[in-house]
DNA sequence: GGCGGAGCAGATAACGGTAACATGATTGCG
DNA sequence: CGCAATCATGTTACCGTTATCTGCTCCGCC
């Protein structure tokens, strides 16, 4: 079996030397791309296989100055959405040849910019990456490698090349017509204190114009530090009610958060929607299973995967703004009595 | 600034042409590697940056034969498990000028295949891949490739090259143990009909092994198809206790079924663990937050993904027998009850 | 029966870097 | 002060594949 552990590796000339044809016919073959004999094909696939060939696409990619990869850049993994995003960019570039390769920049900016040089030292044939807000270092090298970049989950600003997502600041002020239009007023927030996280800021922001457009102010906030956990939103909710015990709505800026404070409350006997209303933000599957539905903002992350793959892969074509903003939908639950 | 968008991507020609250096030179300052005087280090980053030059990876790894990728191979980024495991990974390779690229096989053996064949064109550092049962053709892929491979997750049976992980058949029987001290034996089990988990495979048979040798048998049953999810674990606890109403114990193949069981039972005033006890597996993060701890085996997945990429990183040596097992430790929680 | 085009295969020259060796200028030191 | 070691840079030859061009054969058709 490894009878030849330390040889060295094999090439296009070791399958042309087994099978006695070229080494460029040997690459039309794996490729299919060109006519070749059915004999011939058949040769060489043998060898191929006998030989156990695997073709060299770092050679492959210099000389064709084509690379099937597509760099996508995500500040996490571990909150749960951006899998789903993921899930859609794949499923969308399964057909296409293309390939997803992941970065993870952990919400820093510099962190960003390395990850992103990084990937684009592999020459991709594109680049997704989340949010709208890069150094301006960022933005340069986007701008001169020439490729498309698609930029997810917000649409509040102005892309680099396109963008695809939601308008956080609609899906706050959305969520803000819910809760006043169900008659709560004395609201209060709860979120990450991470100014690198822009789409929670502007979500809040929208949410606080629209509150202040009824002439209603958050009674209260609360900001945490580090991941978002079901623990931390249960110490986080106790924590504002202890501080503002009359509250009558809480805004969480994650599903996560919103669950634990939702489970907290129930513990704690809390008369929800009536006494106490709540809302998270997101529409993760977790809520599927919890006692009582969050309401919460669908977020349409598989739908953001899919149509930035579609651009990249260039089953879709750019707008002509450079905008596509899908729409934010409410999904109602149970935690916000019905008006 | 996109003066250049039509230009043909920067070489190190430009930059040398640029700095008034050789190429050769131009390399050496990019890399840190050789002698290079400080006047024309920094004539040649100034070059560099103002040109925003980005190195050539595919090049680079062609003319040097070396590639910093290490292929991680996982069957799924959506069960709150292999996001940790990435983590480990990625923590104990950011020193060491690897970076991990990740392909998501989700549990088909022929995706698997691909997958591999596709990172190993990319002809990668190390191979990181989850579990211990492949293809023929993906241990001759491997085995031909000449390079570090380490599997992960499990130990139970013959690696490649080198494995990491737990015993799944150990993590099994000793929950039966821990679950028959507490004296409970009318046994029931909830996991996922997939025939290609091998590891819960494993985890079911050490622990009705076990039961066994107490002369228990498993009282029922259930296995549902698709993704683990709270929805999931209701209903699955639901229909095993309609079916075996006097069952006074639920094993759970993973926390999320877990935690979606033990949210169903508390609703439905089960005592617990007086009348019915309850387990999981995996030791997720969620369980923190839970009204109650729900009892589980920590599956060490942090440390995992930090021996992995020790080993491929060559900070640790493959042991003799090329195995290293780590403890499946029980965490106790509150869903079993004192004995 | 000559000619255009399709089918098939090979030869050659990149692709953009780096390894390895070569070269000229300094430096150290007995 | 002379010679070797060191420093700083350049030259050359690949790395393994694919683009492109060339050449040959075979076929159909006017």
């Amino acid at each position: 079996m490894n009878t030849k552990r330390t040889r060295r590796p094999l090439t296009l000339r070791d399958v042309s030397e087994a099978s006695g044809v070229s080494e460029m016919t040997v690459s039309r073959v794996l490729r299919n791309r060109g006519d070749v004999s059915a004999a011939t094909r058949e040769k060489v696939l043998t060898a191929a296989r006998t030989l156990g060939y695997v073709p060299n696409k770092i050679a492959g990619g210099l000389a064709s100055q084509r690379v099937n990869l597509v760099a996508v850049v995500i500040p996490s993994l571990s909150n749960m959405v951006f899998p789903d995003v993921l899930g859609g960019i794949s499923a969308e570039l399964d057909d296409t040849g293309l390939q997803p390769v992941v970065g993870v920049t952990n919400y820093s900016p510099s962190r960003e910019d390395a990850v992103l040089y990084d990937m684009l030292s592999w020459r991709p044939s594109g680049v997704i990456l989340a949010g709208l807000e890069h150094s301006k270092a960022a933005r340069a090298m986007l701008d001169n490698a020439g490729l498309p970049v698609v930029e997810i989950m917000d649409v509040d600003g102005e892309p680099i090349d396109t963008a695809v997502g939601i308008s956080h600041r609609r899906a706050g002020a959305e969520m803000a017509d819910e809760i006043l239009a169900a008659g709560y007023r004395r609201i209060g927030f709860i979120g990450t204190h991470m100014p690198e996280d822009h789409r929670a800021r502007k979500r809040l922001a929208g949410f606080e114009e629209r509150l202040g457009e009824h002439g209603v102010q958050l009674a209260a906030r609360e900001y945490y530090q580090g991941g978002s956990s079901l623990l931390k939103g249960r110490e986080m909710t106790e924590r504002i009610l202890a501080r503002e015990p009359d509250l009558d709505f809480l805004y969480f800026s994650n599903d996560m958060i919103g669950a634990g404070g939702l489970l907290w409350c129930m513990e704690k006997g809390y008369d929800i929607p009536g006494r106490l209303g709540l809302a998270g933000f997101n529409g993760v599957e977790l809520l599927d299973g919890l006692p009582m539905r969050l309401t919460t903002t669908d977020a349409r992350r598989i739908d953001i995967g899919r149509r930035a793959a579609r651009l990249v892969a260039g089953k879709e074509a750019r707008p002509e703004n450079g905008i596509i903003a899908l729409a934010p939908t409410i999904m109602p639950g149970e935690t916000i009595r019905k008006h």
